[in-house]
DNA sequence: AAAATAAAAGACTAAATTGTCCTTTAATAT
DNA sequence: ATATTAAAGGACAATTTAGTCTTTTATTTT
């Protein structure tokens, strides 16, 4: 569905959140070691997101990743996927056409639905949305199926 | 969404099944006419469905692919993107696990629904239904966007 | 039987994605 | 000031996906 670097991005992101909430700042090695991910990857992953201004960062010792409750409130999952993975999500064909414009893909009608209601969610779930619920501790940011041997 | 694997081959079914109904064998050059897509790439997708049982093929003149009207009514979108893609959209979790197991990724609940619906399409969607439609000349199989210069 | 046709097969190249490593820069603490 | 810490940056390697090219095999036509 996403590439890794979305899904690496979007975890990272929620933990972010998570601790920012808690008035923490979250450092790479923490956060590698929270999501399960490759560190040195993730850490380009991070990169974007502030220079997205998604996340902000500082260096240093007591250094690492925030986000601003502003935009814990406000960031929908959309722009995340969009910052990390271009315009493959926006408002786009099943079919790989670049938009269901005139003519339209032979999946269009079928899924058009479905479509819908999938941008409509990544429109409509903030950060704060999912971070909360991880905060409750539904859901986790580390999977047994991946890397981590 | 789909792989480029994926897109052209379901393109290149549903014009297989579309002549098939008419009674017609499709050759690759025809199909890549019509989908406007790399022949020699093409050639491998239409190898791997014809492995599948998916399609079935005929060398020499006169030769070409084609599927039997039985398929064409039988098979499902699902079966073809099992095909093409592994197991990337078998009854798996949005952000990367190998399945919504016990414990769950922090967008499973948001997008629950919207994935059960998604996957319900794809198995309830058949070959006949959609070659049906580009019969009528609803859809289209070839996109301006693409290659083709 | 030969010539022509079209798919099968395999080896290869190109590009994108994923992932690593190493150096630099900024912030803090001693 | 200097040593330490952690992010930034850039160059590289590995893998996967996309795409090409060339030869072989099966079928049909003449
Ligand atoms: S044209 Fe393909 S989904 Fe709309
Ligand atoms: S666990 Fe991710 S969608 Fe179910």
């Amino acid at each position: 569905m996403f590439s890794k670097a979305c899904e690496y991005g979007i975890r990272a992101t929620l933990y972010v959140a998570m601790q920012s909430m808690e008035g923490q700042r979250a450092g790479l090695r923490e956060i590698v070691d929270v999501t399960g991910t490759p560190a040195a990857y993730m850490a380009k992953i991070l990169q974007k997101l502030v220079h997205a201004g998604i996340l902000d960062s500082v260096r240093g010792p007591v250094g690492g990743f925030g986000i601003s409750r502003i935009k814990i409130d406000n960031i929908r999952l959309a722009e995340l996927v969009h910052t990390l993975e271009g315009d493959r999500f926006q408002g786009t064909c099943l079919l790989g056409k670049k938009s269901c414009g005139d003519t339209v893909c032979p999946l269009h009608n079928e899924f058009l639905e479905m479509k819908e209601e999938m941008l409509g969610m990544l429109e409509n779930t903030s950060l704060f949305e999912l971070a909360s619920q991880l905060s409750l501790g539904l859901g986790t940011l580390k999977y047994r199926d991946e890397g981590e041997t």
